[in-house]
DNA sequence: TTCATGAAAAAATTTATATTCTTTCATCGT
DNA sequence: ACGATGAAAGAATATAAATTTTTTCATGAA
């Protein structure tokens, strides 16, 4: 799996006057970030961007069709980043299912905490998509569903885990749990103030249904 | 100060004038209650209120510390509505407490789903009261939590639960894990389609924890 | 005294207006 | 042509003034 920014242009505003031949969304995005952070998205204008580029707001809508756009692909690239991190745990050195089970629960809750509490003022944009649910949202959801997906197939294949669940709705049912410490409106209504042990007790007791008895 | 005190009334206004004697919270309650639900509660006016009982604005404030304080009271009695229709079912025939546990799951997330779909207009103040975690939905979460834990501990008791697990991280992370189907703010992110069957997954995920194996 | 109210201060909300932001597109320079 | 832009229309958001709502409290009636 490579990156293909190339081909997933379906981001490409064909309408528009004439696309650049070469690609500046990163550019765009980068410079993006970066007001984001420092001064929160809410009062970011389109044209502070450009300002920062050099370059006139116009030309901002030469690679993105709105300003929504350029938000999400913001919103993208944060959950990305998480997701990753989280597919790197998921097929990482553990070899054991159980023990990665493990692992990827508590990352990713952790992950999601310092995507709201600690990435300066990105939260913002963050909540803000995710009281939308923004289409990145729920792709980042769908990414979640199927790490879950792949662990407990795994478990069950190595035979840890309790084969005689039926996988979709054992995953779907996982899935579900986690959204208190997962899920960023829960995190933001509650806090993070018990939230590793609170997962590891999720985890334990999710992993009791979930593991094959002794 | 005479000899008197009895004082039941924790919810009455001390400093104020001179209270009531005779207490007419639930009367003030019924009419906020049938106006919130007649045209929703934040165009609803104290004065509103009042005159729907022909009593002054001010003399409310004898009986409530504020609007807020009406607003809680409200959204306490639908809650609590829904409190002790659980606790009817978890002290209900059913004899088995697995059996009652699932009852207890879906006949929750049923009741939230009404309170905040079907309820007409008082939706708005059940998800103002979410959001703001107001005190009378911290008090409502704490009841829900300590149903839980009751159910578990008699399936303990009965041997037809895991004895092994201990109680209190147990009742917490069941607790957690019902969070996507009876929080308010889950069920208003992402709608209440497929309640049932989700809710019906979650709990039978759950049970294959909490149950005694064969 | 005890209960209740009118009237007014304080707070919040609405309305109207002004300003800024987003988005389009005809036109410029290459 | 092609990438880029200035300028302006359309949206949205902020500011200010007016109105409504909440809350207090001194005073009156029972």
């Amino acid at each position: 799996m490579k990156s293909n920014h190339a081909i997933s242009e379906k981001h490409m505003a064909g309408k528009r006057p004439g696309r650049p031949s070469v690609d500046r969304r990163d550019e765009i995005l980068d410079a993006a970030e970066r007001l984001y952070e420092a001064m929160g998205f809410e009062k970011v204008t389109v044209t502070d961007v450009a300002r920062a580029l050099g370059m006139s707001p116009a030309n901002l809508y030469r690679s993105f069709a709105n300003r929504q756009a350029i938000d999400e692909a913001v919103t993208s690239r944060a959950l990305t980043a998480v997701e990753d991190a989280a597919w790197h745990v998921a097929r990482g050195a553990a070899a054991d299912p159980v023990h990665i089970f493990e692992l990827l629960c508590m990352d990713i809750a952790l992950k999601m905490r310092d995507l709201l509490f600690w990435s300066g003022r990105s939260s913002d944009l963050c909540l803000a998509a995710t009281r939308g649910n923004w289409p990145p949202v729920q792709a980042f959801m769908q990414t979640l569903r199927g790490l879950i997906r792949h662990v407990i197939a795994e478990g069950q294949r190595q035979g840890v885990m309790r084969a005689d669940l039926p996988l979709e709705e054992t995953t779907a049912a996982t899935f579900s749990a986690m959204a208190k410490v997962w899920h960023p409106v829960m995190l933001d209504t509650f806090g993070a103030a018990d939230l590793e042990s609170e997962t590891a007790a999720l985890t334990r007791l999710l992993l009791e249904a979930l593991k094959v008895k002794n």
